[in-house]
RNA sequence: GGCGGCAUAGCCAAGUGGUAAGGCAGGGGCCUGCAAAGCCUUUACCCCCAGUUCGAAUCUGGUGCCGCCUCCA
């Protein structure tokens, strides 16, 4: 039974099959730093763990790389805002992801590079755009030209006529200097006082996208097997990814694009903008009445996130949450009832000496839960589906 | 307007052409001195309208909702 999964460039279900054979090289948009990660991002992540341990316990050997945008608009403001060195604010913010994350029960990355190190790549990638005519300097800053690359759009399914129309009404800061409206900035000068680095057109700082090309050239190389992320990214971040990459390596970036579905509240997006977000500690942290004063387990909302399939939508209500926290109450008296008394019972696992240690996982594979299990995940990976024999 | 996704009981959700799993919540019951827990039991003409088919929740078209198109997981 092959594993098939959604590519979002194609837009179909096609049959896993990683450039090297028996080997995932996974990249998956991290967060910029500059505040406490919210329930859509637990959502992200824990989407994309659970993939990556699938994929692991297909016996596939997985590396993989999430970055942290450390240096950008927000950082700056919100630098400005509190008083903090920038540098603090992306420390705090770093350390407390971790923190959220490891309370989630998600695996570190094997590598999280950070823009603010990668400036070589970055720079080298923007002069390979430069000399090969694909970007062009505008009074300090430089600029991608998307009409060179004949198949931007492809990733989002937009072409560039319709847009230009689109975006006519809203004009920002340097898109005098750009040729079109959707081209984008891979670096821009620095203003007085901001953060800087050296280039051969002057002082600055990259531009958000160039940063995942760059550094997931470095740490993975010209094509990888999966690239992941939220599907607010595939327009303009993964899209532009795109043009950036494949224009100098010759390669496409990833074989496969894989994009989670929103967190909604009310029917809505949960997002900043809207300020209808729960940020993840908060949950935890905060005794909820609907649960009578306890707090949610986190595994309880690793679960929640699980019991939806990775690519809809799914409602953060409170109805939700405390199905989550009871179901996860059964499976955990479930697993700790087989802990302690499946040694006695003759259970053939707790024969394993790992028994009992997550990371070292053996459950037979020919039983009929496992096979129900297993072409449940090895259809795009349908948690809900998987999880039926469980809960 | 362009592109994409989703539509199954109060809520979550399985199901991929042959007359609807499961969980949570709710109702009823067993047990108990009472309560909790546990156990048993109960709750659906699959949004609607056309079409394809001997037969559709499952396929096609319409429809409704959501997202992206500006920073966003």
């Amino acid at each position: 039974m092959p594993l098939i999964l959604y590519n979002s460039l194609t837009r179909s279900k096609e049959a896993f099959q990683p450039v090297i054979p028996g080997q995932v090289r996974m990249y998956c948009c991290g967060v910029t730093v500059y505040d406490y990660c919210h329930l859509g991002h637990a959502r992200s992540y824990v989407v994309w763990d659970v993939i990556r341990r699938y994929l692991q316990w297909r016996g596939y050997q997985v590396r993989y790389v999430q970055n942290y945008t450390d240096i950008d608009d927000k950082i700056l403001k919100r630098a400005a805002e509190t008083g903090q060195d920038w540098q603090r604010i992306t420390q705090i913010y770093i350390q407390a992801y971790q923190e959220d994350m490891a309370r989630l029960n998600i695996l570190p990355a094997d590598l999280y590079p950070q823009a603010t190190a990668s400036m070589p790549a970055i720079l080298d990638l923007i002069e390979a755009l430069v000399t090969e005519g694909y970007a062009y300097a505008a009074a300090g800053d430089v600029y991608y030209a998307v009409e060179k690359f004949p198949r931007y759009g492809q990733l989002s399914g937009r072409s560039l006529d319709q847009d230009s129309a689109g975006s006519s009404g809203r004009l920002g800061d340097g898109d005098q200097k750009k040729q079109h409206p959707l081209d984008f900035a891979l670096w821009k000068a620095a203003k007085p006082g901001e953060p800087s680095w050296e280039s051969p057109w002057g002082a600055g700082r990259p531009g958000w996208h160039i940063e995942c090309s760059a550094m997931v050239k470095v740490c993975l190389g010209a094509e990888i097997d999966i690239h992941a992320g939220g599907s607010d990214l595939v327009f303009p971040h993964h899209e532009n990814e795109i043009a950036q990459s494949e224009v100098i390596s010759q390669r496409p970036l990833a074989r496969y694009w894989m994009h989670n579905g929103f967190v909604n509240v009310g029917g809505e997006k949960m997002s900043k903008s809207l300020d209808n977000f729960t940020t993840i500690r908060q949950l935890l942290d905060t005794p909820l009445e609907v649960l009578e004063g306890e707090k949610l387990d986190p595994m309880a909302l690793r679960l929640f996130v699980l019991q939806a399939h990775y690519r809809k939508p799914i409602d953060f209500t409170e109805d939700a949450i405390v199905a989550a926290q009871q179901s996860w109450q059964t499976l955990k008296e479930g697993l700790l009832f087989g802990y302690d008394h499946g040694l006695q019972l003759g259970w053939p696992d707790a024969q394993d000496p790992d028994f009992g240690d997550p990371s070292s996982m053996r459950i037979s594979k020919i039983d009929e839960p496992m096979q129900r299990f297993q072409s449940a995940m090895d259809d795009d990976f349908n948690s809900p589906g998987a999880l039926v024999d469980f809960i």
